[in-house]
DNA sequence: TTGACAACTTACCATATGGTAAGTAGATCG
DNA sequence: CGATCTACTTACCATATGGTAAGTTGTCAA
């Protein structure tokens, strides 16, 4: 199988995915969504199970690549949270994927879905503690931090059928443009505010 | 039916939609925990969509009960945001379905999940605006500012499991105990930075 | 040319799922 | 006493689900 096809087939099983749950998102549903019969998808992944790990294994390969080399810790904090919202490469879907894995919590595919979390919260949580005033802060008060704006992020990023079905679309637009401005600034309060333990 | 033998099938049943999803707990399963045949719980909710609007209702209605009539504006708004995460009252499991239902954003049961939103979370952007320095700030403003608290807190609510899996159980309970800590230090930092129009 | 391999298809299958239809035991009420 | 109502149970059922087994077709290298 061609190394793009998988990438194609792949792409559209995470979002299947992502919009159903994976009980929600029956293998005929997405051979059906690629022009195949469900025996072929079976084919090619063992089971369902296994098709699943493989598109969390994805999702936590695009996180590993994404590495900020950045010069200042601030900026290269607030580019790195910023990008998670981003709906260009499947990012949105890759949101949905992991917020589903983490209501589930059980231990599907052994846990594939958090195991490559864990480096990636240690180096959100190493870049707050790059900035000045953080330096000092323990590293349970800099993970608060950063998994706060995670969910901050990760919330509204969900949300956007939701809202926009309560307010309207017109009012959803000005919401989304405003969103990035008001995170920025609440990135920056909470770092100027620096942690608990030097205040 | 007796009132709270309802109220009891009510929690069982917000219980195991909160674990494994609209798809994920059948009638079956959700009767069986309850020494219930499916066909009992059928008669008594005539479908399984039913029965699901009937525990978004209640959570709905929970909500709306739990208005603050704080003195202060800022520490109405902590508390408010902080009785969330609370796991009294079965407020766990409400945010679970809630999370579950903006990632499937399916109109289930005509968007039952979603109504009542609207109320709850005009009220806290009204909360927001009620604070000095924030008496200015746009209805936009005010909500992004209140989506984002929302969220930092719902994430870490439902991530309990999942957290504990990668940190291990110690470093978890050190986490949840500074977490409250650093969110109302968030809160405070957000608000003292005031809205962006009087930047 | 042949043999191996990949990429399927056709044909099944056991189980689970949500739901219906019809009947039954017990309480309540006129 | 008989009627009605509630709370079930027993008996089904169509469909969907994940998965297996065996055969078929095309490609390509030895």
């Amino acid at each position: 199988m061609a190394s793009d096809t998988r990438e194609l087939l792949l792409d559209r099983a995470e979002a299947l995915f992502a919009e159903r749950g994976f009980y929600g998102a029956s293998i005929a549903a997405i051979a059906n969504e690629l022009g195949l019969t469900k025996q072929a998808l079976l084919h090619h992944y063992g089971s369902k199970e296994r098709l699943y790990g493989e598109v969390l294994k994805r999702i936590s390969e695009r996180f590993e690549t994404s590495s900020t080399t950045d010069e200042d810790p601030v900026s290269a904090l607030k580019s790195f949270l910023l990008r998670l919202q981003t709906p260009t490469a499947g990012g949105l879907n890759s949101t949905r994927v992991l917020m589903r894995e983490l209501l589930d919590n059980k231990s599907r595919a052994d846990t594939a879905g958090t195991w490559y979390l864990k480096p990636f919260l240690e180096h959100l949580t190493k870049m707050v503690q790059a900035i000045p005033n953080w330096q000092d802060a323990s590293d349970v008060e800099a993970f608060a931090l950063v998994y706060q704006l995670l969910g901050a992020i990760n919330y509204f990023g969900i949300s956007r059928p939701t809202l926009t079905g309560i307010f309207g679309a017109e009012t959803y637009a000005d919401i989304d443009q405003a969103f990035p401005i008001q995170l920025e600034r609440l990135i920056d309060a909470a770092i100027s505010a620096g942690p608990i333990s030097t205040a």
